[in-house]
DNA sequence: CTGAAAGCGCTTACAG
DNA sequence: CTGAAAGCGCTTACAG
């Protein structure tokens, strides 16, 4: 903000450039641009003279400029909820393996789940004139970027499609997955079972609650108003969550939980509750094979939500103008201990 | 002479210029950069009219352009081991934070353990001038960074120092960590402790050992060759060690592992196993404390890492030039049960 | 094989 | 209050 006041500043801590190259070899510009990039058409003597000054300077190629000239920034931007939360590790680290092997850099950022950040970020990167932008959207409105993808910003949506736009998108099949393991802990005989959720603005939100009613339907089941608990998080909203459901008159005697953040926290109330509940997670969990019970959970698989979002971005890239795209990826349900226990009355 | 040759090379998708803008508001130049940039000196009415032409055409400033005339990229640079490794989710937010608090972009990037894509990547991003560097070393041999380091550019190396220059690092107390974590083991009756660690090129390794063998001279006891494994983390050859370990005739009693990839393989091979051993683990696990029995660690702070390293990296560019520094932060042992059980001769 | 000129999209320094 | 000129460090298009 306030950086006005700063000396002479020293422009890129006062780099060689192209020029003092071609000045102290006693070439032109142009026949330094040669050589840095490794075109034919200078004599090997000449090349030497000029290699031999760049050693002597230190020079490095400022891409920055190069970029300027070029039109393409070789760089591609990810936003995502928050860089620390592990479920986003192997999908950033997907996209990242995909950029370089294109050549591009990875400029990251987090949206704190928060829409307004989401936008600030996505258009501080279209300003800077990422190539291409990939998004796991906190809001469920992005027609803020209809301008800079018509302006030619390639955008792909990823874990969550966008809001009121089209665009592509490269999800899990939250609903699929949601009403697999709803229906995994009917087929153990339970009747009662509750869900708790993420903030319902959030699209995976509403697909696996979905996924929920529907397998409730499909077994004929009725779903108390009690049983669904959608919000934030944070441990404390799911904690009073876990705790309304359980003690409840009639209690709910499985729970489907409906992301990582949210398992981990009700695996920790259960540790601590008298009687065994069932639970079925979506998302993995590391250690999760090695609790007693087992969590068993519905996997997606993150490296490859990244990895098929980044290649369609490039794929964009490459020039590919046809309607916009929607990948849905399988889940898959691993069966570990939680969801087979049986509620109190079956047993 | 306009956009005649623009049509063949739709140049950052054919965005509008401040020139675009300044044509159709029928103003110069310098009043467009004015009105972007929120300088004073411009009537109402002129602004009026500029800022009509920038929504109409849907200009958006071209930051990549205003950095090169600037001098500044305002970005930095991260270069780390594994963007999924959760161990950096933390330390990777928090340097964005702070990257963010200070009007900075982060470009991020993986290593791999691998040196020579340390330096490609380092180097890529020194091309594209970041202001700032925060690298997590691979490698052991850091001098490739001396040119760049005297151009300019700001330098914190965080979790391990660089190797043969000497630069700011932000570094955990990795001896005294696994010195007080083999001290506990040994508190609780065990002898015979083994050590399984990290490639011996990585500091954090070296030191660790160091203080388990520190903490293992302390009580005057030998350490026998069998029980000190150093090598990759992956899950194959931590096995190996265990087996090794636990199958010789004077089996181990108790393990200090050296990082948390290793601990989550030696956690699960205890799991497997029939007679309890100890455990104390170097860093802090996801659900660690739901397992039986919990599992004992000595933690670091990444959070803490990254946000102390990416303060000083600012302080450097705001102008700091004092000798480098090292600031070493303290780890903490929690004990959850695995580090408290006692060998099966002392019960 | 080699290089001078123009230009990428902005900001800086200066003049009116 | 306003704008023309020069320049950031490179590449492009062209001429010698």
């Amino acid at each position: 903000m306030a950086d006005t006041a700063r000396r002479s500043e020293p422009r890129y801590g006062n780099r060689p450039t192209m020029k003092d190259v071609a000045a102290r070899a006693g070439v032109g510009l142009k026949t330094v641009s040669r050589v840095v990039n490794g075109e034919a058409g200078v004599t090997p003597d000449t090349g030497r003279r000029v290699q031999e000054a760049i050693d002597a300077l230190g020079f490095r190629r400022n891409d920055s400029a190069r970029v300027l000239r070029k039109g393409r920034t070789a760089s591609i931007g990810l936003v995502l909820e928050d860089l620390a939360d592990p479920f986003y590790g192997p999908l950033n680290r997907a996209v990242e393996e995909v950029a370089r092997a294109h050549g591009a850099l990875l400029i990251n950022g987090s949206s704190a789940e928060d829409p307004e950040r989401e936008q600030e970020l996505v258009l501080a990167l279209c300003a800077r004139r990422v190539d291409g932008l990939i998004v796991i959207p906190a809001g469920d409105d992005h027609r803020y970027l209809e301008p800079e993808i018509k302006a030619g910003v390639a955008t792909v949506f990823v874990d969550r499609p966008a809001g009121r736009i089209d665009a592509d998108a490269v999800l899990s099949d939250s609903r699929g997955g949601a009403r697999a393991g709803t229906a995994h802990l009917i087929a153990h005989g339970h009747r009662r079972i509750g869900f708790i959720g993420d903030q319902p603005r959030i699209h995976t939100a509403i697909e696996r609650l979905g996924g929920y009613r529907a397998a409730m339907a499909d077994a004929g089941l009725v779903i108390h108003d009690d049983w669904v608990s959608l919000g934030p998080t944070a441990p404390r909203r799911v904690e009073e969550a876990v705790v309304a459901m359980l003690g409840a008159p009639d209690p709910v005697t499985a729970i489907f939980t409906g992301n990582n953040r949210v398992t981990v926290t009700v695996v920790r109330m259960l540790a601590a509750h008298d009687t065994p509940v069932a639970l079925v997670g979506f998302d993995d969990i590391e250690l999760a094979d090695l609790l007693k019970p087992g969590v068993t959970v519905i996997a997606q698989d993150a490296a490859t939500l990244g990895r098929t979002a980044a290649q369609q971005l490039f794929h964009r890239l490459d020039g590919a103008a046809d309607e916009p795209v929607r990948v849905v990826l399988p889940t898959r349900l691993i069966a570990r201990g939680s969801g087979e226990i049986r509620p109190p009355a079956a047993r």
